[in-house]
This record gives structure tokens, C-alpha cells and sequence, in this order.
DNA sequence: TGTTTATATAACTAATAAGTTTTAGAATGT
DNA sequence: ACATTCTAAAACTTATTAGTTATATAAACA
């Protein structure tokens, strides 16, 4: 298998963030670990729809899963959420401040000392 | 308009990034200003295809466009990447030391004082 | 003015995604 | 053992996405 740095995982990883069901699905799980019924609870979609969400954030790395009794419990991992955090970062210097300045300044040809 | 907090914007960000092409051409916009032949250089892809893909980052707010000549030129906005890395920074506790021994910490009983 | 250059749009195809309802399965409790 | 509970899987529909080739358009140039 090739390695790809990670890209590969980007691609998942925002894929999931793309969807705002599967956002909220994370920040509730800020909260902790959470049945498959409690997660579905606040929103207008079936159980299956639901379920095949927590199956998209699981193959992002993003929860993991864990039985009690007859339910499945979902746990938050962020470690993905790093990975992404840090694909961002790399693009900190160009939002952080007006980024046209900064371009100006480094293509202006180089001044007299005084 | 309701007002979703930014939500729907998060929606069309995360999802440009989820594709790796684009990761690339925004990387490749850090350098500068860019064409779309010389956007597409680097793909083995139509030029349509890129052509579609700018379309898609300028729709999420990444890229802005302007003209020389018949050329247009893609310039790096990234401004939406700011909100989408404010997003994950409210993740930050969770990944940035092992959460199950933080959560184990919070849920444990109080100990006694030695 | 007509040609060239660079890019966008149109029309199409194939694959993927997100939802539905129905059904199957796995662990618990009686 | 059997019924119950909770969740996953199957089968299907519809919409979106990513790519293709062919064509149209806008600005520059001869």
C-alpha cells in the first residue's frame, strides 16, 4: 500500500464534516458516549439513516463503537480531528491577516537602507 | 433567512475539501495566483473538470477570480478555512491528550488528600 | 473583422450518497 | 426456550457528484 500521508483519511475525515446531521452527531457525543436511539432522537430521520451515519463517522475514525446490553454505544475519537486541524493550519499565515499585504510585501522588490 | 450560525457555509467548505484535488489546487494557490491551464497541469483530467472543481471551491468561498487577457486567474481566499478550523478547535480537548484517561480523571470519585 | 486563445457551458454517463420501508440478527430478560 | 429490545442490513428511490466530449463565448490580436 502506498503512502499517501494521510490524504487518503482527508478525505474521509472531511467528508463526514460535511454533513451537519453528523456534526451535531459529534458534538453530542462531546457529552459522551450515546446509544444509536438517543443520537437519532433530535432529528426527523429514521433509525437506518441514523445508523448509517454513525457507520460514515466510524470509517472516518471518528467514533468508535462499544456494546451495552442490546445497544451499541458510540464514543467520540478526535484524533481524526487533529489530522484535519492540522492540514489547516497550513493555511493560518493566509487568513490570520489581510493576506493580500502580506503577499504584497513579499513580491515588493527589495528597498534602500537608509 | 434564518440565520443557521454559519452552519450551511461549514457544509459547502468541509465538502470542497473532501476532495483531493482541490486540496491540491488550494495548496498550489499559496504560491500565487493561478490560471486554470496551470491549475490543471498537474492532473490527468479535462480542463472541464478543473474548470468544475474552481467553480465548486469558489462556491464555497475558497477562491476568488479575476482576469488577464482571456486568461482567469484563481486567487486563494482563505478566510472560510478560518471558520471551518474554528469548528474543530472546539475538539481540541479531546484530541490533545488521550480523553479516556481525561474522562476517566473527571468521572472519577474524589480521592482523599494524602 | 476575423482568428486565436483560454475558459465556461451543455449534454451525457457512471458512481456515490442520503433517505425511505421492511426485515434480519444479537444480546437480554422471563 | 422464547419474546423483547435495540440496532444493522437489504432493497429500493432520488439526488448529487465527478468525470467525459463537444460546443459556445469572451477577450486579444493580426
Amino acid at each position: 500500500m502506498v503512502d499517501d500521508g494521510g490524504e487518503a483519511r482527508l478525505d474521509a475525515v472531511f467528508g463526514a464534516l460535511a454533513d451537519p446531521t453528523r456534526r451535531a452527531i459529534l458534538r453530542r457525543l462531546k457529552e459522551g458516549e450515546a446509544t444509536v436511539a438517543a443520537l437519532a432522537a433530535p432529528f426527523a430521520m429514521s433509525q437506518p439513516a441514523v445508523s448509517r451515519h454513525l457507520r460514515v463517522l466510524e470509517e472516518a475514525g471518528l467514533i468508535t463503537r462499544s456494546r451495552r446490553a442490546t445497544a451499541r454505544l458510540s464514543h467520540l475519537d478526535a484524533a481524526p480531528l487533529r489530522a484535519a486541524a492540522g492540514w489547516l493550519a497550513e493555511y493560518r499565515d493566509y487568513w490570520s491577516e489581510s493576506h493580500d499585504r502580506l503577499a504584497a510585501l513579499l513580491a515588493a522588490p527589495p528597498t534602500d537602507r537608509p
